[in-house]
DNA sequence: ATACTCTATTTAAACGTTTTAGATTGAGGG
DNA sequence: CCCTCAATCTAAAACGTTTAAATAGAGTAT
């Protein structure tokens, strides 16, 4: 198609009347800008966005970093920051990091500052570089300080510290902000209702550790949440009841056949998300198990698939499409240049429960 | 972090040397290049990817669009994709259309033109233009054509037909490929095997219309394979067990009951896609029913969820992974300015009978 | 008339690359 | 000592925008 030049040429004037009434910063006469108008209409002009981002170095791209997009939790999530991303004309980049081949080193975000996406949103926890990639990551993630790229996070305040801290980030820079749930108290409650309904060999699954990081915070606080419901009622805690390491409807339902052959197996079960409890709940049932009256199954996340399932899943609830939506509109206020209210936003999650426990 | 600029000035070469060095295009002399890349090293040079697509006109990016990222068999599918996409660099921009606010206008279309994405992979049935978009969304298709532009399709023969048709495309134009699969062979197939196990009544339910097509054509040969199925074993055809409009799990969940409180309700049911046949699953048995001893149930797609239900569904099974894989290593030949060796290719379903059917 | 204000428009530089054509260098050959 | 040639390297244009600063032109007030 045609360039401004070209507009400009038939319009009888400048590139840069051009460009003003393409932006309408200036003003410019009614005349010329119907002129103008009907120029770019006849010659069927398109700004060239690449040019544009190029000059302006606002590419209006931003990515959404989360640990699958085969989790249905993460597409929810994905779905609303990508319904506000277009109504605001952002690009949304996707950047599942389940894949080996962008683990250990940071090509992932190197990547994203040298095409200089305007803002990040980052679930779950990346993978960190490895230790030999490490001065090069801090310069990137300096580099996208300068160059005042957000990042909104949702995960727990300690893993963004952990994050933050590994570049050398100060907790103020201001262009960074967490969105948070408070998944000890979450599972506390989910745990101590089993406790209530006199369930006291409780299986707990869960990813557990996951790629470079150290520590995953978020499992932590889950498991944290298991046991003070089990220490409030006395409950000793029996290590052989916590599979960690897995995930996915395959990963719970291998976790369930590993610990139902238990000597004295669980008679309920939680697991740290969805689709490992609903794996759980699929081998239970399969194996012959009735599901509640021998074995209780409670969830994390309340997927859509949790309440159509067989029996329904009791789950914890978290407010998925509120969170993807706060977190596309703060990162659009900080990359209109604002400050955000706050750094550090809570959500509140609830415990439903259904038919997989009692 | 700094520029070619800089790096030239302290290597004491000029911008095109390296330039030359980054890209190893000619011959730079082993002396230089190591002094180059020392100084890349130092400076902590990147190159500015916007910078460069603006110039080379390739800007790595590849957009995948699809019905809405919340069905498991398009994240299957996008995530396949990703993975590979990523291997060859480039970086994938996520595009469901089921959001209200891309529809009716080629704006989608449009946008990914002015970006400049360097392929486009497009699942399923796209939004057509309002007819008083029309004319400008031919433009924007012209133009995509000039630009050789590839375009990779999941779709039937025909849908894919109907797009190029509408902006006046012609079949040869060597930057479209379509990859299929037989759906009409596939429903007739499922329907078969539940008519050989004695059902005469059998729903059927999808999303048939959508968008602005003037005909959903993958819906409507699944249509044809289960009249096809009916026909063949001489039993007619009644309308009131054709439900059409609805998706997903709710979807399927309220078909269900309002077929299964028909006079005459059927004792079977095939799903246009395996969320809906899950909702089908999901209102069966909670409404008491045994399955499959009073109703079937089949699906379509083979989406994970299906071999964890409980019960497992019965499904057709569609390769999406080796599909996700096709569309991308084809997209990249044609972008790579390659011919593809066929612009049409064919992928095989499978029946699978789990337990929701007999 | 003169000087001064606006308003509308244009000039021209700049953004960071790639790439082509040509310049420079130095070696080898006559 | 000059010429040729290959090997290296560089100058400069180009890509399509935006934008600060300059300019022109039309009123206005003096």
């Amino acid at each position: 198609m045609s360039t401004l030049k070209e507009v400009a040429d038939h319009a009888g004037v400048s590139i840069a009347t051009v460009s003003l009434v393409l932006n309408g910063k200036t003003t410019v006469s009614e005349a010329t800008r119907e002129k103008v108008l009907a120029c770019i209409e006849s010659l069927n002009y398109r700004p060239n966005m690449v040019a544009r981002g190029f000059k302006t170095k606002k590419t209006m791209a931003i990515a959404v970093l989360l640990p699958t997009i085969t989790n249905p939790i993460y597409a929810t999530f994905i779905h609303t920051v990508e319904y506000l991303a277009h109504e605001n004309n952002y690009q949304v980049i996707l950047f599942s990091y389940d894949h080996e081949n962008i683990l250990s080193n940071f090509d992932y975000l190197t990547d994203l500052y040298d095409r200089m996406v305007d803002g990040i949103i980052i679930c779950g926890i990346p993978p960190l570089p490895a230790p030999n990639h490490l001065k090069k990551a801090k310069q990137i993630m300096q580099a996208f300080s300068e160059r005042k790229t957000p990042f909104v996070f949702y995960n727990e305040e300690e893993q963004f510290s952990v994050f933050l801290d590994t570049f050398g980030i100060p907790k103020d820079d201001g262009n960074f902000m967490l969105l948070k749930i408070d998944r000890e108290q979450a599972v506390y409650e989910a745990v101590k209702h089993l406790i209530c309904s006199g369930h006291t060999r409780i299986g707990f699954i869960g990813e557990g550790v996951v790629n470079t990081y150290p520590q995953n915070i978020p499992y932590q606080k889950k498991l944290s949440g298991y046991k003070r419901a089990l220490a409030e009622a006395a409950i000793p805690f029996s290590s052989e009841l916590i599979i960690t390491g897995t995930d996915g409807y395959q990963g719970g339902s291998d976790c369930f056949a590993h610990l139902s052959s238990l000597k004295n197996p669980p008679t309920a079960y939680v697991g740290t998300g969805d689709t490992i409890s609903l794996g759980i709940l699929s081998a239970a049932t399969k194996s012959g198990f009735s599901v509640p009256g021998e074995v209780s199954v409670i969830g994390f996340d309340n997927i859509l698939e949790a309440s159509f399932w067989n029996p329904k899943l009791s789950t914890i609830s978290v407010p998925i499409k509120d969170i993807g939506k706060a977190a596309f509109t703060n990162l659009l206020l900080l990359m209109g240049g604002g400050t955000v209210p706050f750094t550090i936003k809570s959500f509140d999650t609830e415990l439903i429960i259904r038919e997989s426990s009692h």
